[in-house]
DNA sequence: TAAAATTGGTGATATAGATCACGCTTATTT
DNA sequence: AAATAAGCGTGATCTATATCACCAATTTTA
């Protein structure tokens, strides 16, 4: 069930098998059914989630009942909406698996407490936002600098598996267009 | 020269005078220019740069030669290309000051010197990404779900200054619009 | 202080993408 | 197995914003 965990954290930082041990008593393995949401718009974020297995996304919905995507939470990644989960006010995001899954649980105390006791998380943590942070920069420039065609090519390109995985409109509302629209460019593309 | 960074760091973690007296050695003050240059696109970041007093701006350059913004620096905010910085490639953006400007400066070794000498640091820096993370992610969904009308009025709402301090055509370039679309939409809303 | 550059306003026109409306498959649920 | 929902494609039309082209005022630079 951990495995994963640990390899990720492994890869950025150094950590005791006693620390590792320690980390586990403070996290819920949880399975949720494709189609069950972890997170439902209003509620607070309890939870910071990471992906053992599976796939999640968080979502938004618009005034108009548009759906909008801000993260796809794919095996070995993180998911939450991390000013909800701060702050503890009502979240404005939906998190609802797209897959059947398995996950990581950890609360805001818990979190705090594993922050304080295994200082070298904290490195950790501070990585993978960072790194988080420059995925997100580069998606907002992309969304300002190119089109819908090229922002679609993309996605396919860095995560060629997806267009298997999540269904076509759930693409459009990530790379910000309607399904028709996106619908429309694949056709364009596949007639070359 | 250090009071604002000190303040700022104060907020967010405990930090002994003995600390922070070692943290001034690390950064290397200089003062910028109007429509000085701290970066160009191509040459590797190699400062990450606390503003102490004035304004600066990261963009970048597309194809057809349009500008997009991807950060005001103002007073008291941190400002870099991240990515170029912790891998020393070339950068894709330029950060230029538009006013007269007071930075702190600190270079990719010091800096990790510094996380591992002042560990507290650590979580201060930690934090800041976080909410930096936080702000990016709501101006990418801002992007996505409404006008840019609402966009334009959103950002003279958080930062009332700001059309004071910088001419219209960045802040069109910002929330991602033309000059000549950002000046239709003011005077339409002028015009009640 | 004259010349050049920057800023910002506005008309005419073009276009990427949205919206509405429909039909056809393929999954899911009961 | 039948009923329902989800997914995807596509035509017709609409709309927000881009593009191109120009002008006037202000600021910067030589």
């Amino acid at each position: 069930m951990f495995e994963l965990l640990h390899k990720k954290i492994n890869e950025t930082i150094d950590i005791t098998d006693q620390d590792f041990e320690h980390v586990k008593t403070l996290f819920i393995p949880k399975k949720l059914r494709k189609k069950r949401f972890l997170l439902q718009e209003g509620d607070p974020c309890v939870y910071t989630c990471f992906v053992e297995r599976g796939l999640l996304r968080s979502f938004r919905i618009d005034e108009k009942g548009n759906e909008h995507i801000l993260q796809f939470g794919m095996q070995g990644w993180w998911i939450a909406d991390l000013y909800s989960f701060l702050t503890g006010v009502g979240s404005q995001y939906n998190i609802e698996a797209l897959e059947e899954s398995e996950l990581l649980l950890i609360t805001k105390p818990s979190w705090d407490t594993l922050l304080n006791e295994v200082p070298a998380l904290e490195r950790y943590f501070r990585i993978l936002i960072q790194n988080n942070l420059i995925a997100t920069q580069n998606r907002l420039m992309r969304n300002m600098t190119i089109s819908a065609e090229e922002r679609y090519t993309k996605l396919i390109s860095e995560f060629p598996d997806i267009s298997q995985r999540v269904p076509q409109h759930m693409i459009a509302s990530y790379i910000g267009v309607t399904r028709e629209t996106l619908s429309r460019l694949r056709s364009q593309i596949s007639h070359q």
